[in-house]
DNA sequence: GCGCGTATTGAGCACTTGCTCAATTCCTCA
DNA sequence: TGAGGAATTGAGCAAGTGCTCAATACGCGC
């Protein structure tokens, strides 16, 4: 159906080759869908080819699911690990971004939950869900301990740990609302509540020129 | 003399039966492991007759995911719309009632995933699990509109409807994460977090009496 | 050209799935 | 007792799966 693929090949182009029609076919048909016949087809080569190349269906879903968690939330976790600032008015914008960036991400996310639960009775996928679940949750300590600092009488007992619980169970709360209804969901309308009830200030971001809304 | 001590199966009850049966495998195998032989083998009939009593595999799905829906959502929602306070200081004891509902219903709620992304591609289910959620949602409001209320200073630019998402988002994600972590996590922990962060009094639960456990 | 190892193909096997249906059992009631 | 209808069985079919493997095509140093 799709542009078959004439090309020389190199061992490692042909991994990502598979591995691009494999994303594609599990954005069409699920990760259920995910039949070495479909990949190869989309892939423009035979099914044989998948096993010589990955050994088993399963490591092609591995390797597709490593690909995933890079690209949906151990990137973002880097990202606010690289950054050295910890003002704690950085949180309310760092939430108006994470929200921006679950738009963004809208597909992957789905196909992201779809790996979690329909390969959670494999242990290996859901110890690497969790594993970089649990690296999305520590990348928000830093800004939540400033918080806390901040503020010590009103975070009296409230850990930052709890607090970065706090956000990121939000955070994994508005994707799984995105993805129910794409339609009504506002990253704005999200962050400044959260914003408010921590009472930070609202994140600088395209919200300045409007005002006039009560 | 008519004893009606050996009753033949009534339909009811078979649909029951084997809605139990498919249930109990759906524990152990998953969404994806509910074929139509492992249901007849769980319920001890043959095969043949789940679909003469449900016509196709699909329909059997559906009428699990009612009752799933019912017994881990809808019934939560209706609790809460029963109740006619509306008190804000209620708000921080609702998370807390509904987190503890959470860990009491932890194998429920993976199934629920289970179906929400093995089931994304069909409408009806996707359709069925927004409006539960929707409803979930809704069963909040009350509180929030009253906790607003109460503090309009303080909830300026936060609408109601924001609030009760945010508090529900919120409650989605924890569930994400006690699946991904069932022994990291702590109800009391969470709940405390947000009524600070909502500027409300803990909750009234046993919180009072020092249970002794780190 | 020739060999040789790698890459590639696709038919084929064993297995699972949803579902059908002729055959059989069971229950009720006359 | 037996007729009739509902309930129940399980073999069987078509479609789909992961995976294997003999057969072939290809690239490349001679």
């Amino acid at each position: 159906m799709e542009v078959p693929v004439p090309r020389p090949k190199a061992p490692h182009d042909r991994r990502r080759q598979i591995l691009e029609a494999a994303y594609r076919v599990a954005l069409r048909q699920r990760v259920a869908g995910l039949s070495s016949r479909a990949v190869a087809a989309q892939a423009g080569i035979s099914n044989g080819l998948i096993f010589f190349y990955f050994g088993n269906s399963r490591a092609l879903l591995l390797a597709l699911l490593d690909w995933l968690l890079e690209e949906t939330i151990l990137r973002r976790a880097a990202e606010r690990e690289g950054s050295p600032e910890e003002a704690p008015s950085r949180l309310a914008a760092e939430v108006r971004n994470a929200l921006e960036s679950l738009l963004r991400d809208r597909v992957r996310l789905e196909l992201f939950f779809d790996f979690w639960f329909t390969g959670s009775h494999d242990q290996v996928i859901r110890d690497r869900i969790r594993t970089a679940l649990e690296r999305y949750r520590q990348s928000y300590l830093p800004l939540a301990r400033s918080v806390v600092a901040q503020n010590p009488a009103r975070y009296a007992n409230v850990t930052a740990e709890a607090l970065a619980g706090l956000v990121t169970a939000f955070l994994e709360g508005c994707a799984l609302q995105l993805i129910a209804e794409p339609r009504n969901f506002d990253p704005e309308t999200y962050s400044k509540a959260l914003a408010s009830l921590l009472g930070l200030p609202p994140a600088p971001g395209e919200s300045e020129p409007k005002r006039t809304k009560p």
